[in-house]
DNA sequence: AAAATTGAAATGATCATTTAAAAAATAGAC
DNA sequence: GTCTATTTTTTAAATGATCATTTCAATTTT
């Protein structure tokens, strides 16, 4: 039965232990030896079961953008208006599971360093790419033509920055809040259409 | 008569070494040998005229940040109405010297590395208060106060997140679109107070 | 018993920073 | 203006520290 139970538990622990490790120090500065003490192992565990620190990063990296997916996913799944649909994909970037310090602060090192990396930035663009296929969709139906792209770009942008903000923010974050302010700006862009 | 004529003249050099370096290689990974390559110079070198690469980098943030004080202080200076003067933060912000593919990659990794840096953060707080505080007085007489903050917020969030993707961008940034583009968001949000 | 997992210690590479001596600039006296 | 003396600037090489990664023997799991 469980052949690869071992090997997915300390998967598991280990891309835990990098955020909270990459949280604390900073993608740059961390070292395996942290990492691993994170997890309570030992940095050549660290290369046995992901090969390498780079690759121990995209594994991260993948994880967080496959929840932030799924969020997404399950959300649109009971939203039946559009803009019920374009309200599922903010609540989604914001939602208790993923809006939190430690998971901004990865999300912050990521971007810092997708340029300089080839597999990051090809996770960074099919993220984007996914967010702003949503959000085209939602909006035919919402604006004008005119204005759509301005528009979509700018929540983007906005959403983008919120998360850069919360990053520099050493109190908890607050995700209910987030949604709300979000939803507002959204719908005060939305409405200047009359 | 200019005794400091050399030290000026280096500490010029070694700071533009450091912004085109940065954006080549990344903060994290670029060498003191490397920045002082693209300078003409050697590590010793900067050692000499800043004491430490971290003493460096600050000192490379410090100078754009003195450059983006400038230049909304320029702006100001001619603009009349509150959203003229809305304007000048905005065209500050996305100016030709500032918005170019070199400096949104330092703005990224400065964002990136401000927390795990006492002297980074201390930066950066001083100056998102001086955008905040500028924005606030003009906002005051264009929306409502029921709206201000959230608006103003969503303002910043959307010109950091700009800032944000345009360090994505490997193509040359067009600063002048930029620019009409923020205009047209800032004007949409403010017009949805009907 | 065979395969998977673990970790202590070794390896090898990379770098920031220091040192010390050379080279260049500057000033003061003539 | 020219010639020392002094200070400033520059670099090559040395230093010392840090780390990712590998190795290999021990341990655990199947």
């Amino acid at each position: 039965m469980g052949r690869t139970r071992i090997r997915d538990i300390r998967h598991e622990e280990l891309i835990n232990a990098t955020i909270t490790a990459v949280h604390k120090r900073g993608y740059a500065v961390v070292t395996m030896a942290e990492i691993a003490a994170e997890a309570g192992a030992s940095a050549a565990s660290i290369n046995y079961y992901f090969g390498s620190k780079e690759k121990l990063m995209e594994a991260t990296m993948r994880r967080l953008l496959s929840q932030l997916k799924n969020a997404m996913l399950e959300r649109y799944a009971t939203a039946k208006t559009p803009h019920d649909r374009l309200m599922a994909v903010i609540d989604a970037n914001f939602s208790d599971r993923l809006f939190t310090n430690e998971q901004c602060s990865i999300w912050i090192q990521f971007w810092a360093n997708a340029p300089y990396a080839e597999s990051l930035q090809r996770l960074h663009r099919i993220n984007r790419a996914r967010v702003t296929a949503h959000f085209r969709a939602e909006l035919r139906t919402l604006v004008p033509e005119e204005r759509r792209e301005t528009l979509r770009e700018a929540l983007q942008c906005y959403m983008d920055g919120v998360w850069l903000e919360a990053a520099q923010c050493d109190t908890p974050l607050n995700p209910a809040q987030a949604r709300k302010e979000a939803r507002e700006v959204a719908d005060l862009m939305i409405q200047s259409q009359d």
